[in-house]
RNA sequence: GGGCAAGUAGCCAAGUGGCCAACGGCAACAGACUGUAAAUCUGUCCUCUUCGGAGUUCGGUGGUUCGAAUCCAUCCUUGCCCA
């Protein structure tokens, strides 16, 4: 299989360009993608990106990561009904050197390689252009009327928002990037999701007008989730690629949640198991469900890439303790086992106080579980609070010395899923 | 600069003098069911609360009124049209 082939499999291919896929038989390819500095990390959003980089490292062609500098600071208006905030450049700059760092793990940049993946970022080239310059070099290449036809643009007129003119340019700027890495890097090739589709478009046309070099350009679909959430977002926020902002386990755990339909799609784009290995999981998977191997291959699998094996095992190790032996009574946990969760959060609260018997709500609101006594009622009184694993029945309820593990801890949990080591101090 | 519209909770959106902490939907959280799923059902969803209530809201500010999200004035923001 070719990459285009592979990557047609994978479901990664949503549209492409006429004569692309000849393109990449003919010789190596230089390639890349842009990566919006708008956090200090990458999230898993960016995951799909990165892995069509890392398949055409694989397949011999050169990869470049861009990261947008100068975009960033222009803002995108693609999917995005409003107009962007800017950011500071205090911010980008951090954000860009975040990104940087992670995105270092993925590809590999040993430069004796032929296809070494290199990083750019576009404020290399944007910082000393003067607006007089771009105006003429840029701006007289591509209509209006072309750019007012673009999709971003049509619906942010149509809407009643409307768009300023700075992210108006930003299907330009975005566009000059491919023209100059066409230029100076021979990169004929632009990825990205498919939003990006009529940004690329830009810089194939600015490069056909202005260089008449010919580019070429494939999207990939943007992912969904079959009930049609959000992809990537939890009750905690994003899924992020830093296991500072999001742990290994948790990481983990947002996959090992997929559901069936989803975990069948994407254990194709995000792991890079071949169709046979694939088909097999599959076939097992349907066998019985309840077993969630799919979920399970395509968790660990993920983790490992992002996270490493050691990391992985840690986040198993913790699954098991959590889940797989969720009946078992909190006793039954050793400190190391409490200790050592990952992904629980841990809070203190004065030995005496618990000497003397406390009530659920004031532990709860105490120790910052809950931000407020009202809240904490409300969720006693819902049913979704448990102290060593037993479900605490109502508000009435109090906490002593006598519930500590090992003389030391409190195992509260909020639903099932959310836990808290409390210890005593 | 002129004309016209709009601004309500995280988002969408109803409400046009008292019955309004404000219909409904989405999102979110929790419970039941389950496979740590999906679907479904239930509860919560401005803040605090001794669960009796209390406090602060409907772009900002001032006013009319016993009483304002609702009326008036003014300012701000956004969109459309004209210049």
């Amino acid at each position: 299989m070719n990459l285009i082939e592979e990557l047609r499999w994978r479901g990664m291919i949503q549209d492409i360009m006429p004569g692309t896929e000849d393109q990449l038989k003919k010789e190596m390819t230089s390639a890349y993608i842009g990566f919006d500095p708008t956090a200090d990390s990458l999230h898993i959003g960016s995951l799909v990106p990165i892995l069509l980089l890392v398949h055409l490292q694989k397949a011999g062609h050169k990869p470049y990561a861009l990261v947008g500098g100068a975009t960033g600071m222009v803002g995108d208006p693609s999917g995005k009904s409003e107009e962007r905030n800017l950011l500071s450049e205090d911010i980008l700059r951090k954000n860009q050197e975040g990104v940087k760092k992670q995105l270092m793990q993925y590809l590999d940049f040993d430069p004796s390689k032929p296809n070494s993946a290199e990083m750019v970022n576009n404020y290399d080239w944007f910082k000393d252009m003067s607006f007089l310059h771009f105006i003429r070099d840029v701006g007289k290449h591509i209509t209006v009327n072309y750019m007012m036809a673009k999709d971003s643009v049509k619906k942010r007129i149509e809407g009643d928002t409307g768009m300023s003119f700075t992210e108006f340019t930003y299907q330009l700027v975005q566009g000059y990037d491919f023209y100059w890495l066409y230029q100076n890097k021979q990169c004929k090739l632009q990825m990205g999701g498919s939003d990006q589709w009529g940004n690329i478009v830009t810089g194939t046309e600015l490069i056909r007008r202005k260089a008449g070099g010919e580019a070429f350009a494939f999207t990939c679909p943007l992912i969904t989730k079959a009930d049609g959430g959000k992809f990537g977002k939890t009750e905690k926020g994003n899924i992020w690629l830093d296991p500072e902002k999001t742990s290994p386990f948790q990481f983990y755990q947002f996959w090992l949640n997929a559901s069936d339909e989803d975990a069948k799609k994407w254990i194709r784009i995000f792991t890079f198991l071949d169709q046979q290995t694939v088909d097999a999981l599959n076939a097992d998977h349907d066998s019985d469900p309840a077993a969630r191997l799919l979920q399970k291959k395509l968790a660990a699998e993920i983790t490992t890439f992002v996270h490493g094996a050691e990391a992985l095992e840690s986040a198993l190790a913790t699954t098991a303790k959590l889940f797989a032996q969720a009946d078992a009574p909190a006793e039954s946990l050793s400190i190391e086992d409490l200790e050592g969760m990952e992904g629980i959060v841990k809070k203190e609260i004065a030995a005496d106080k618990l000497q003397a018997g406390i009530d659920i709500v004031s532990l709860l609101a105490e120790t910052g579980i809950f931000p407020s006594k009202g809240e904490a009622r409300k969720m006693v009184q819902g049913g979704g609070i448990s102290v060593n694993r037993r479900k605490v029945e109502g508000v009435d309820f109090k906490a002593d010395a006598s519930l500590l593990l090992h003389g030391r801890y409190l195992l509260l949990q909020k639903g099932k899923k959310n836990y808290y080591l409390i210890a005593a101090v």
